[in-house]
DNA sequence: GGTTGAAATGATATGATATATCATTATTTA
DNA sequence: TAAATAATGATATATCATATCATTTCAACC
């Protein structure tokens, strides 16, 4: 399913830890292939169980838990808070830097785009919340809809 | 720590309910009233034991979900999906219509604000993502921070 | 008022998501 | 190579949620 060359988006991956000191071990980048190669957010769960497919090997959920952390920690990996799924970040490979990520969830197929919401929209509804005196921690925004292709599918 | 009437909350609930031909029965109404009095979002497990402790029945935690469904449906309760708890609406007693609720969620004392985002803003955001060609279904924001009070003990 | 049908609630089991903790293995560094 | 640190495994358990069938309550009708 994925439209984009998962080997050199996990090579960029690895420079990205390498300039920041964090080790992508290599069990830590077979979780990130996992949901490279998915077509969906995957529970911790549905990841473990991916990744037996996958190698043949046998993983601990509590280590995908873990490995799950070390790749959000490292941007590489969002948690979609209202489905408890996760999901590779979907620009890993892009050149600018990494902003705050929105995403437009189908309630129908359970894909996900992460989409750059406009910056002056974002930096607005960050100030209406601030005249709240309220102190933002990160304005990830996830919406709930029906995607293109399946409203087609009336 | 409510700053509103609960029994008023409770009255106004009551004649809206009728109004919908929704039956709220006693122990809803009791769960609704568990959701006011509490000073920040509860889990359905959490409010089974303070409906224990408010009215000295026990309760299955079964029908505290199945209630708080009811709830949900006739807008007297939220759910926040990024913490898996409940709350009680703040606008029952408002006599504007309901629009989609906003959340500002502060990450220290947990404390919930149901806020009114500018329509204005909340508008171009929906317009933003239709551009997406995507189907918004309710643009509920839940944003993470901190409040006021907490901000001040650094 | 009693009967009946529908809605609400109870009881029980189980599935799904997540964390705590201690043991073991691998890697880095000196 | 030894010691220290980081990563992973193993096990248990907490937490959130739903499925299903039984029982009770309530409204409507005769």
């Amino acid at each position: 399913m994925a439209t984009f060359d998962v080997d050199n988006v996990l090579q960029q991956a690895e420079r990205s830890c390498v300039e920041h000191g964090a080790r992508l071990t290599s069990k830590r980048k077979h979780i990130l292939e996992v949901l490279l190669k998915a077509e969906a957010p995957r529970s911790a769960y549905e990841i473990a169980e991916l990744y037996r497919q996958q190698t043949d090997e046998n993983i601990p959920v509590m280590s995908v838990y873990r490995m799950l952390d070390f790749l959000m920690q490292n941007s590489l990996v969002h948690k979609l808070a209202s489905n408890n799924k996760f999901i590779a970040c979907a620009h890993i490979a892009c050149s600018h830097s990494h902003q705050t990520p929105q995403f437009l969830i189908c309630d129908k197929c359970q894909q996900v785009r992460e989409i750059g919401v406009d910056k002056q929209l974002i930096h607005a509804l960050e100030e209406s919340i601030e005249n709240n005196h309220f102190q933002l921690n990160s304005p990830q925004l996830e919406l709930h809809g029906v995607c293109e292709s399946c409203q087609k599918q009336h």
